[in-house]
DNA sequence: ACCGGTCCCGTGAGCGCTAACACCCGTTGC
DNA sequence: GCAACGGGTGTTAGCGCTCACGGGACCGGT
């Protein structure tokens, strides 16, 4: 590791000042093209790179950008980091990312780390932290983006998955198939899209003629296992349910297990609805019939949305709608008819 | 945003001079304890947090690593990018992600980019620029850690996966089940782990007492449609292929699906091993046989090499060997016995 | 001849920290 | 009594850039 070269360096070689050389590099000003012409010369020469430290110190800009992800194991977030970093790197910027692993100090002291290190944007994605210190904490960032949370902050922008809408959808598909005990697997209390599934959920019922009732809601940590053991609950309490409407694919494929276990046929004796349409979903067997959401896309638009913020234009509220994909572990036919063309 | 809070402020309401402040905050020689009371008290009250820009230009130390993998959207990485983190962050050390979408400009743009913001060390994952490249860039970093590629550098530390032994391993077990015309999915040419799959290959065949044939090696991308595409082209070349193994479960994954739509039984007409058991592996049906390496392990173990080079210890290379998990794909049992325990 | 404007480039200061040294003062040693 | 020492603190300079100026050269208009 020799000495790093500086644009002094780069100045005297070619007989500028460091100005012209700023200059140059920002394409910034009016340099004259022969001047240009042996600054480039003498950039490539030394293979110069400006000190991004510097440039932010002055600046204040740091040309990165903060992702906070709960686990980017969890299938749902690979997607949106991709789509994020794509939009990022397009741009000119890198982006740092923490995992906050369900801790709400972890996800505290991150948040603090990225300050220190001046992002000049953050990308938040599914915030547990409650919403006094998520506020606090995201005031003193500049421009920041919730997926799938919404905070009482005027210059906080947010993007959401319509999980009402999506888990409404589930229901709608599984009464309109002939299931008349339909349970959900509803997820962790505090996050914010449990609560919007209970509601779509509960709206659901009532709109299939439906009664809700409470005894058909079971809680569960957002992982495979929560998925078997809140199953494994409804079905103890409930062995009358029918069709059982997931927090997302993960939970569904603990779910599916669970069903194996217990000798539930599905979709025979028990249909079952995921949510994300992870790829997996499309793969196991039964193939799981999900709410798709396009997270790709989800990934770049929570970081065009924070580059608008960057630009300074008022912060937007999108909600993005999820689309039934139907497959067989909740078929279209109603129950009867699926037996038939059993072989 | 109002205006930050610098270490003068601090300085100023604590009665001291920025020097005692940064003294405090690096622990880093005698402080009186009143004092150091009076500047915690002052930091709290002004929520003070040093700029880490600052900090980079003056100690040369940005606490940042840069993680380079080829595409967070493949299930192999998120547990490496994890395991990374994970050891990252306990060591108060931020991760900047990028994608190379198997990209030679992008890898190489992606560690231009990463040395002007002055990472302090770097984990490369699967690099697939051409060896001159690659060292001319690596040389210009501090500190990295090559993951599954080894380069003639001394500074560079490796850590890499067993794969000659891992194929090794697929082809012995195929062989020893009955199977006599082994095929090899061997993935992209240009990646190293491919040229060790093929050498593992070419031993396992022989040593299992059959004659290595190049028509029965097959390239291809390493995704879903790769495996698809070169399964088809090998079957085509040779329809007595009787087992595959494949690039990594994601190839696996496509070769089931070809398999599938050529009416080709698996396991019963065409046995197929995978490799990294990524968690989708276990639930496709049938069940991938594959080879499985801890992948959280492995990004833990690559950060770790890291620090130890930014302790300037000297690096080591490290392999890892891969373990045959065998599920339904490639049974144990011989091919006949197979078919009479089927119900 | 003078003024204003544009193009091109340099000067000086300062971004927010910390390394290195200087300094002061109360001990301790002889 | 004075040197030597070391804990505790301040001073100075500089890390590598860019912002805000300023100013010379050269143009055209009046």
């Amino acid at each position: 590791m020799p000495n790093r070269v500086t644009i002094a360096d780069v100045a005297r070689l070619a007989g500028v000042s460091t100005m012209t050389v700023s200059r140059v590099i920002n394409a910034k000003g009016d340099v004259r093209d022969a001047t240009r012409l042996r600054v480039q010369r003498a950039i490539d020469q030394l293979e110069y790179r400006p000190s991004q430290a510097a440039r932010t110190l002055t600046t204040r800009r740091s040309h990165t950008l903060g992702l906070l992800v709960p686990d980017i194991t969890n299938p749902f977030f690979p997607e949106i980091v991709r789509g994020a970093e794509d939009v990022a790197w397009e741009r000119g910027y890198l982006v740092s990312l923490a995992n906050t692993v369900e801790d709400n100090d972890r996800e505290r002291a991150a948040l603090e780390h990225f300050e220190a290190h001046r992002v000049d944007g953050l990308i938040v994605c599914s915030a547990r932290l409650p919403e006094a210190a998520l506020g606090a904490a995201l005031r003193r960032h500049q421009a920041v983006v919730l997926l799938n949370r919404r905070v009482a902050d005027e210059h906080v922008a947010s993007l959401e998955v319509d999980d009402a809408l999506g888990t409404r959808l589930a229901v709608a598909h599984l009464a309109s198939t002939g299931h008349r005990t339909i349970g959900l697997l509803a997820g962790p209390r505090r996050s914010s899209s449990s609560s919007k599934r209970r509601l779509g959920y509960h709206d659901g019922i009532e709109a299939a003629g439906q009664r809700f009732d409470a005894s058909l809601v079971e809680d569960g940590e957002p992982s495979e296992d929560g998925g078997h053991r809140a199953l494994r609950a409804l079905l103890a309490r409930r062995p009358d349910v029918d069709a059982v409407v997931c927090y997302n694919d993960v939970v569904a494929l603990g779910a599916l297990a669970a069903a194996r276990d217990l000798g539930r046929d599905v979709p025979g004796a028990l249909a079952l609805v995921g949510c994300d349409d992870v790829r997996l979903a499309s793969l196991v067997h039964p193939p799981l019939t999900t709410l798709r959401i396009d997270t790709y896309a989800l990934g770049r638009q929570a970081a065009e949305l924070l580059f608008e913020r960057l630009r300074d234009e008022p912060p937007r509220h999108v909600v993005v709608a999820p689309e039934l994909v139907v497959r067989a572990s909740a078929p279209s036919m109603p129950p009867l008819t699926r037996e038939r063309t059993r072989t």
